[in-house]
DNA sequence: TGCATAAATAATAA
DNA sequence: TTATTATTTATGCA
């Protein structure tokens, strides 16, 4: 296992994990505070894959949780099927809740970093290696008779929950070409809008309404969502 | 309290950084990612792009401009989310107007410099981190966390144990009215039945019943349980 | 740490 | 559309 130069994290990343304090939490803002160390790491220096088997800083391990999980998601693996792949991989099983809270940076410090090289390595396989009966491509599993649930990626989510802000109610060709600019199928789409209206009704109900909503557009606009 | 990693921003590569899978993909694979014919050019998906601290021509502004634009609204932000967003994430707020200016090309050329590098940068945490509770999202409604998980008492868990037996598939009313007598939402009560259900299910099949041909759909013998 | 299970959500059935 | 199922993710707790 990875000796630990000296470094004296105790029990840091409990809860919110690496999540900076509560900065002002007042208003949902508080995800604000966290820019002093942040800045200018756009896109910039990143192009390498980490390379890093030695510890890794907070912000590292942050990055690289967000990326695993990215990409996980996009090769289609549940967090069980990584949890298991890195047993047969790598002689160290691990449980669907680990990497669960290793995505969510809920692990302990010492721990992630343990964690890390293992995962990496597993991203590194199924990225090259999808299709091939390698290891890893549970995937293959049998004649589904179900089409295999689709992982809706964060990104994607988003617009689309803002598109139902708008317009929950699409008209098929609104699908479409949402569809279209999200890659996604339509018929994805679709269902997905159904979902969400779905949903909707059943949260609603309970009367209590989210009360300020941060400068919202709130006319509730009525049905015919045209534009684009 | 559940505050999910809040992730520091970073200009995630969106699927640049790492190992393109070269595959031929022979799995649905969903790509996501960059919009067909659409540009190619925003969004951080390249390792250096300094070309945009640099003064850009009339030409440079003016297709920014016109990008900026096309995504902001797939994205589905208005021009006052962008100027708002721009001063929590940036400090430096805009009002709307300087912003439908900026997209209009109705800004001093030296106007236009300054703000073109700011807004770029929205663009790409935007593009990559629609969700992740960064900042931006909070307006796309994202904001909902997940519900604190709830504990049912074991006494509770008995008598929802025990209708079940009864009914493992209630109706509406019959979930509202056990909901109401339990002092629990309703809501937590439909979900239990759900899950209840979904055991049930896992454990019926006593031992490894898998394999056996292709019985016709299974006899959805049971039904309401209209009894009471 | 992981099991058991609550919650969330994609896909289906009715 | 509504009702449910099937699958996945996230947590309380031991």
């Amino acid at each position: 296992v990875y000796s630990q130069a000296g470094f004296a994290v105790g029990g840091m990343l409990e809860h919110g994990g690496l999540t900076p304090p509560p900065t002002a939490g007042q208003q949902q803002q508080q995800q604000q505070g966290l820019h002093p160390g942040e800045h200018g790491e756009l896109g910039g220096h990143h192009c390498q894959d980490h390379s890093d088997e030695e510890t890794p800083t907070s912000d590292e391990l942050e990055q690289f949780a967000k990326q695993f999980k990215q990409r996980r998601i996009k090769l289609g693996f549940t967090q069980a099927d990584v949890g298991l792949a890195l047993g047969t991989l790598y002689g160290n099983v691990f449980s669907q809740t680990t990497i669960c809270r290793f995505e969510a940076l809920q692990l302990s410090f010492k721990n992630m970093c343990k964690l890390k090289p293992l995962l990496n390595k597993w991203l590194e396989e199924a990225d090259s290696s999808t299709g091939s009966p390698t290891s890893i491509d549970k995937i293959a599993a049998q004649g589904r008779k179900r089409k295999k649930r689709t992982s809706i990626e964060v990104s994607v989510k988003g617009v689309l929950e803002t598109h139902f802000l708008k317009c929950p109610k699409p008209a098929a060709q609104e699908i479409s070409s949402l569809a279209d600019s999200l890659q996604l199928e339509k018929e994805v789409v679709r269902v997905w809008f159904c979902n969400r209206r779905q949903k909707e009704k059943r949260m609603t109900p309970p009367g209590e309404q989210q009360q300020h909503e941060v400068y919202a557009h709130g006319v509730k606009t009525d049905t015919a969502c045209h534009d684009l």
